[in-house]
Order: C-alpha cells, then sequence, then structure tokens
DNA sequence: TTGTAAGCGTTATCAA
DNA sequence: TTGATAACGCTTACAA
C-alpha cells in the first residue's frame, strides 16, 4: 500500500488508503460503480463525499493523448452570432460527452496561431475555428496534430479539413440585388473592421452593384464595429455621396446605429434611404422601422461543425467535408 | 537512446532522436535555448521547424500540478458585459505568462457546478467567477482544490476567497433616488432572468422607493434579457400601471427596448417616462434621447481580479480580500 | 472481485 | 554542456 499524503489535492490513492484497497478498485469504481463489491462500493463513495474528490484528467490526457474537449476559437466575446454558434457546437457535444474550450483571437491570425499553439498543448481532441486565413504555423501545427478540424462561418476555397459555412458573397450580392429591385440606385457599402467576411459582403455587393451598372462606393473603417459607429458611417456617407439612397451595411451594429442617425435627422427610411443589415440579430426587431437584414443561421452551424467534429473523432469517414447553409433575407420595413 | 516513432504528435523524443542527443537537451533548449550548445542550439531549432513541434503541457501538469491556465466561468457569452470583464482579466494575465480557459454556465449554479469541475479536472491554476451563490458541491470542490478563486461582479457576503465586485443594490438605489430627484413617483421596476444582480437592484430600488414613501412596483419575467423582450415588458407595464412615468431597467436591452417602443407609440421620453438602464452599452449612445444608465466598470473589475489572483498565484500574502469598485450615473437624456 | 506493473511526455534533481 | 533517473496520477493489460 503506498502512502501518498503531502498533497491537499485527493488522488485516487488517498481515496484507496482510507478504504483500504488499491488505487485500481477505485479507479474501476470512478468508471463504473457496478464493477466493484457492493460493500466497498459504499466505502469509497462515503470517503469520495468525504475527500471532496475532484476527477483529474490530465493522466488520461497523457496516457491516451485525448482529452475529450474540443476547442473553439471566437473572433470575438462580444458579438452575439458567435454566441449562437456556441450554443448550437454545445448542444451537440453536450450529449456526446466532449467539453469544450473557449478562447478568442480578436481577428488578428497571429493571435489565432497562438491561441490553436494553447488549445493543442491542452491536446484537444478537435477545433471548430472561425476564420479561413491562417499562417503558415498554424496550418503546419494542425497538420502535426493530426486532429479534425472544422472552420465555420464562410466556406474556404482550401478547407483544412471540414467546413460549415455560407456564401457571404452570394449572400450579400441577394441583398444588394433585393436593394436594386426596390429602386436604389445609389447604394453605398457601409464596412467595419475589414475581416475576411466583411470583403466577401462587398466582393458580392460590388458583383451586383456592377451587373446593374451601378457604381459601387464604400464607406470602411478599420475600426471594430459598434452601434455608434453606424452614426459615424452615415454622416461620412452623406457628406461624401449626397445622393445616396440606399446602405448595405456589413452588420446590424452599423446598420442600426445609421437607422436610428437617420431618424434623429429626419432622414425617412426606407423612402429617402433604404438600410439593409446583416445577421439579423435582435436588435433589427424594435428599431422603427424594423430593420431588413441577412438572416445567417449560426446554431444550425454549430449544430452541423459540432456533429462533423463527433463523427469524425468516432472514426467515421467523413464524405461531404464542407458544408453550406443557406441565408435568408429577413422581411423587415428598412428597405 | 529511445526509440518513439508509433504516433504522429512529436515528442521532445523525437526531436532528440533526430539530433543525436537526449530529450532532456531539447527539453532544456525548449525553456530557455541559451542554456544549450550554440551548435545544439540550432540543430534542435531546424528539427523542430521541420517536425512542427506543438508543445505538450500534460506532463507538466501532472508532474507540477499546475497548467499556466486561468479558468473563467461567464453566465453568458453573448452579453458584452461579460466580453469586457474577459479584457480586463486578459490584458494581465497575458503579461503573466497565464493562459485563460473560458466556460459560460448560463446563470444556472448546477451548471458551474459541472463547469467548475471540468476546469478543475484540466488542473487550472486559479479560477474567476461571475456569480456569488454556489452549489455546496461547488463550494466542497473549491475547498478541496485549494487554488485562488476570484468572485467577480458583486461584493459576496460571505467570499470564498477574493472577491471584486460592485454594491449592486446601492447602485440601483442611487439611479431610483436620481429618477426621484427628477419628480418621478410612479417608477416601476423592470427584471428579466431574475439572476442574483437582477434581486440585489431590486433591492435598492424597493429601498430607495420606501425611503421616500412611494410604493415599489416590478414587471418581472424569467425569460433572458433582449431588446425586444424590453418592449414586451414595457406593453405589459403600460397595461398594469397606466400611471406609471419611470421605469428603472435592470440593464440596457431593457431599456433600450422600452425606450424604442416608447418614441414608436408616442410616449414622450423622459418627459412622460424617465428611463434608466444599466450598464451603459455603446448603444445607449445613439437611441435618442440617449439613454441615462448605471455604468459599470467591467474591465476595471477584470484587472483587479486577475491582478488579484496572480499575486495570490505567486505566493503574496493578500491583506484586501475584497474591492468594491465604484459606479456612477451617465447623462443621458432619457431620465 | 481485486491487485500488479508498465507507460503516457515532461521536468527537477543530481551526476558526469 | 549534457545525461540518467524518478516522479506526477491515472488506465490498460494481465494476473491472482
Amino acid at each position: 500500500m503506498e502512502m501518498t499524503e503531502k498533497r491537499n489535492r485527493a488522488t485516487l490513492q488517498d481515496i484507496a488508503d482510507r478504504v483500504g484497497m488499491t488505487k485500481m478498485t477505485v479507479s474501476r469504481y470512478m468508471r463504473n460503480p457496478e464493477s466493484v463489491a457492493p460493500g466497498t462500493r459504499d466505502k469509497i463513495a462515503a470517503v469520495i463525499e468525504q475527500l471532496g474528490y475532484i476527477q483529474n484528467r490530465v493522466p488520461a490526457m497523457l496516457s491516451k493523448a485525448s482529452s475529450k474537449a474540443i476547442g473553439i476559437v471566437l473572433p470575438s466575446l462580444s458579438n452575439q452570432v458567435f454566441a449562437h454558434l456556441v450554443q448550437g457546437i454545445e448542444r451537440v457535444t453536450q450529449a456526446h460527452g466532449y467539453d469544450i474550450l473557449i478562447t478568442h483571437a480578436g481577428y488578428s491570425e497571429q493571435a489565432e496561431e497562438e491561441k490553436i499553439a494553447s488549445l493543442l498543448s491542452y491536446q484537444v481532441d478537435g477545433l471548430i475555428l472561425t476564420e479561413t486565413n491562417h499562417t503558415p504555423r498554424t496550418l503546419q501545427m494542425l497538420k502535426t496534430a493530426a486532429i479534425p478540424v472544422v472552420e465555420t462561418m464562410e466556406l474556404p476555397d482550401t478547407p483544412i479539413d471540414m467546413a460549415v459555412g455560407l456564401d457571404h458573397e452570394q449572400a450579400a450580392y441577394d441583398a444588394v440585388q433585393a436593394m436594386i429591385n426596390k429602386g436604389k440606385t445609389q447604394i453605398v457599402y457601409l464596412a467595419a473592421r475589414l475581416d475576411t467576411r466583411t470583403q466577401l459582403r462587398r466582393k458580392g455587393y460590388e458583383r451586383a452593384m456592377k451587373e446593374a451598372g451601378l457604381t459601387p462606393r464604400c464607406v470602411a473603417t478599420e475600426q471594430h464595429s459598434s452601434f455608434s459607429l453606424g452614426e459615424t458611417l452615415l454622416n461620412q456617407t452623406l457628406a461624401r455621396y449626397p445622393n445616396c439612397d440606399g446602405l448595405f451595411c456589413t452588420n446590424d451594429d452599423l446598420a442600426v446605429g445609421a437607422l436610428l442617425a437617420c431618424k434623429e435627422q429626419g432622414i425617412g427610411v426606407p423612402e429617402a434611404l433604404g438600410i439593409v443589415g446583416y445577421n439579423a440579430l435582435d436588435i433589427g426587431t424594435v428599431v422603427s422601422p424594423r430593420l431588413t437584414s441577412v438572416a445567417t443561421p449560426r446554431e444550425l452551424i454549430g449544430e452541423r461543425s459540432a456533429t462533423l467534429l463527433i463523427q469524425a473523432l468516432s472514426g467515421e469517414t467523413i464524405t461531404e467535408k464542407v458544408h453550406a447553409v443557406a441565408h435568408t433575407i429577413t422581411d423587415g420595413t428598412s428597405l
């Protein structure tokens, strides 16, 4: 019988010592109480309770190189869009006994690299990413790690492994075309932060404008999106393009900020200025007019991503590695 | 020279084999390249690059029972308030070489217990919590884990260990008193989700009302806060208390939802109905009138919490275990 | 039903 | 400057 009594955190050995058994028996009890004799069972249960034993997963991680955890790298924590994504993911992972570890990388490839290295060093079994551009070292690490990876939100041209997302370029194209169909001709694209998805939407916007023989015009900033930034960008737009009759905004924050500022300044929405946002967040349903926006199925993306990941972890062969989800345009009254 | 060539993920041994040294030398290089001979250094560097070696922290966690990681349990990911808190935390932890692991427990003590167990099983060195009510098992686990814990946002009556937060009861009291000073007498408290902080604010609201000889009235729901819920609760309030001339809202989501609905319905804010929110989020600065709100220094709370935690982890003796931070009331025009 | 032994990948310690 | 050894806590495989 070994003795381990120096540390404070209880180990299986501590329990075993008190029960008068070996840690092996306790280990068995932990995984399946039925596998030990009833008497032993009760004694162990009592000691566990008394000691407040907490499972230590580290040894298992070490010997099996598996942590039963899935890492998620988000761009930002303050964006509802990603909270919804995580909800979708968690619904699936929880049902399969996987934990999730969340980190955020603030829209930077470099930060993403560090966060991924960190998650890998904790031996996560799989990764869900929210960006499709990665540093060479990130790609290299993911390759050596050889764990399943799902890139979400976008549809990457060259997926690392699996992907679930939507075609932002096409979604933007559809939204702008809806604006054109409403008779808008001087549509300006409001952009912020200039991340990949913002660029994709711009492409869609430009394609729709050009196809209709219209001139694309962007008002962009590298600042982080916010409601107040929407107001600022609206004012810049009005100063630069006084004839502007439509705003396609890269997200609802900008759109709502602009919409509220319009009301303030007596600009009629949608008559004088049609406004379309992106993501269809709740806030758009309480402003007046209600914001027309591109609805993106974040929870669904999360669920699908997690499902794919877990299938891959279960050794299933994934035939469809890239899944596109559909977008719709909400029937707000701001357009 | 041992051989380890079955697995895919490279180990120190793999590197050592290729360099013709022992893993001990490689281990030294990893922690401090200066500690090995220049020639060795270059050879190791080359092999690491070639193999795409990723550090494995698990063995260190096992032998030192330390992970250089701090666990954070948030109630929700979709609430900006907690994103700000995390920013504050991270600014400090990053500077000290600690990683953070974020989980969320959705305002449930039971979920918090599970998430804490999970974080502890990853051997986090410290914990930052955002709730002050915990299950008995949570308390027991934290006691046995014997790691530093900071409870944030609130000021608990009986802190587990350390705490950084603000006095929500007093903040609410001050806000309501400001409303009363503006001549409002039929002030209703709008509440959602009914978590601890919502209850504390209610206490402060009731105290202020009673001290002024006024009747406290609450319109509450267990639903999750949202802008649209603000509109719903406003309508319920107007139906039940037609004379209502002030709304004290438990957060800005409700306040903004209510404010926008008022404009829609032609209710003059603040003349007919004064509105005060809580948290002073960005959205409040773009609505008109600008929302008057209780400003809560989330980033500061995060920074202080992380600082305390790291001091404790460095073995410093913490004399001031509970830190109160100040609140202010923004000078919006909705009151 | 319970026990023994070995091993997971790293680092602290001591030795050369 | 580099190496050998043991240890961290658990689980797998085998044995009793």
